[in-house]
DNA sequence: AAAACAATTCGATACTTGTCGAATTTTAGC
DNA sequence: GCTAAAATTCGACAAGTATCGAATTGTTTT
């Protein structure tokens, strides 16, 4: 395995390694597949009730989750949407597939 | 998600999250594809070699990946085997299935 | 039994990080 | 413009952890 991919599946281990954040993704994984009713929620503001952390709190772990680019954030107005990154669902389905 | 299944989540991820976990690893991972054609090869000695750090740091690492049951663990005589755990890669590999 | 080798345990240390409160920025609605 | 709401930035602190050296345990070999 190439020295780049590890660094790349380190960084995607790690942001999923807390259970707050590990907890965050899950969140965005099942808002992403119930968007097909609804239109997308967003989170910061939504998400922040279910986790019981602080909003500074979550903006750090958001942005974790983003610099692994497990997901990406989208300014809507006053809020903040989150999409799970399907490329990164892929490569890390592809690693445990042996 | 449960919580329980949330946190044996959580362990393994964390395990994975270091790079020289990581690459403990895949290092198993791959000696246990190879392991079809030779016997199962050893480890703390074998990869103690590839990796950087001292024993007594492989050590830590690897009670921490069976911690985490991503491998286990087997002594044979003075050495210690190792092999990935299927269960894992099967649960993992689920969850990045999506 | 003695020496050599593989691995573990134990303490200590340096570094990382999760969380918060306070202050700041950005956007919406009045 | 002013106020309220959502999110971010900043500084600080507590908790966790990766690594090492030294000492120890267990096993093989001579």
């Amino acid at each position: 395995m190439k020295d780049k991919e590890a660094k790349a599946l380190v960084k995607m281990f790690k942001a999923l390694s807390h259970p707050n954040r590990l907890q965050l993704f899950v969140e965005i994984l099942e808002q992403s597949e119930a968007a097909f009713e609804e239109g997308q929620d967003c989170l910061a503001s939504t998400i922040m009730e279910k986790l019981n952390v602080g909003a500074p709190t979550i903006s750090h772990h958001l942005k974790e989750l983003v610099n692994a680019e497990l997901i990406s954030t989208e300014r809507k107005g006053k809020f903040l949407t989150c999409q799970v990154n399907p490329e990164a669902m892929k490569r890390l389905g592809v690693f445990f597939a042996r």
